[in-house]
DNA sequence: TAAATAGCGAACAAAGTGTCTTATATCTAT
DNA sequence: ATAGATATAAGACACTTTGTTCGCTATTTA
């Protein structure tokens, strides 16, 4: 890749990360990233066909990082239960996010969150299909999947409302702590 | 209030509504409100300061429904557990929700659902801080609050994308069911 | 070093925004 | 029923943003 095009994709990202700290993404003109990266109009336009399409490269970026170098990590180990690996992958999870903490903070604690928490969750869903796919309970499968999302993409938001200050293992204790019955009893396979 | 008021707020309203079915709420412009609406651009004006004001009001009318009426019902009956009136409790909430169910439809599963979704969440948030207030556990009050709010913020929009086929008692049941950890053990005073 | 390509900067039409004004229609209270 | 109040319509307005295009320059890659 050309490094001009490196470069000014690098200046782009940089400018609109910075705009999201002071101003939610719908607000946020594409002239304002144009000047804050200091590049000419049509150049964005090369780069990225609208604003949206921005945001959602970004953060396939940052999500690409944190849902997918954990796939070796998995293999490295063999942990005997599956409420073990899934602790585990969370914490993992939990660090990569604490990677990007500039960034994370701003697109989830401005308004503009919300669309990165789509994405977000996008990611978990798949994640969390593939640590119940042996379960059996007394509420639908898919259910208590939308269920484990949306209480850990809270859980990440209170996380990034403290500043991340709590260890990911303690976050990741938190979580697995609310969650003991159907950890314990039925949801995760062996 | 003027008639005249009246209809025009409601058309206001109905032709907002129409459009989050098809366009996410950003890419809907005013003008296309007004034209849906067939009213002035000055009324609209008139009537709401922005786009967002709109949205704001149209939510806070459904909630105001949903989450209000309810202080009544808890009054009438005395049930003996935490756990019972909070299952009472959640059921209300989602037979009011029901009732909207077409508006809900829209605002929760398109794209513009997440501001929505900001609005439901604070609402729930008070709710269940009342209903935690005795709580001590081995994870910090408002990490809980979080996840509570968002297990069951989720547990709604799951109930939209099964068209609120299920009772309502049977999706608090289920919430409760996947919360029987803290429900039973300390979470809830009695 | 040459050919390819990325960027610049200016201009452009199109669309949307929010405000204001005047005239008309419709309400409410008497 | 009427008079005064007020909501609305319709149009104009200056302004901002958008997305595209063009010719020219600077940089890169092979």
């Amino acid at each position: 890749m050309d490094r001009r095009q490196q470069k000014t994709r690098q200046a782009i990202f940089h400018a609109f990360s910075k705009l999201l700290e002071t101003r939610r993404f719908e607000n946020i003109t594409v002239q304002e990233i144009i000047d804050a990266a200091n590049i000419g109009r049509s150049t964005f336009y090369a780069h990225f066909e609208t604003k949206d399409a921005l945001l959602r490269e970004m953060c396939t970026d940052i999500f690409r990082h944190v849902f997918e170098e954990h796939l070796t990590q998995e293999a490295d180990h063999d942990y005997s239960t599956g409420e073990q690996r899934l602790l585990q992958r969370l914490e993992h999870i939990l660090y990569h996010l604490r990677e990007n903490q500039r960034n994370l903070t701003r697109l989830l604690c401005t308004e503009s969150g919300e669309l990165f928490m789509n994405f977000f969750k996008e990611y978990l869903y798949d994640m969390f299909t593939r640590y119940l796919d042996e379960f059996q309970g007394d509420v639908p499968r898919d259910y208590l999947l939308y269920y484990l999302v949306g209480g850990f993409a809270e859980t990440v938001r209170w996380w990034v409302s403290k500043d991340m200050q709590p260890s990911p293992e303690e976050i990741a204790g938190y979580f697995m702590a609310v969650n003991e019955t159907h950890n314990t009893r039925e949801a995760l396979p062996a």
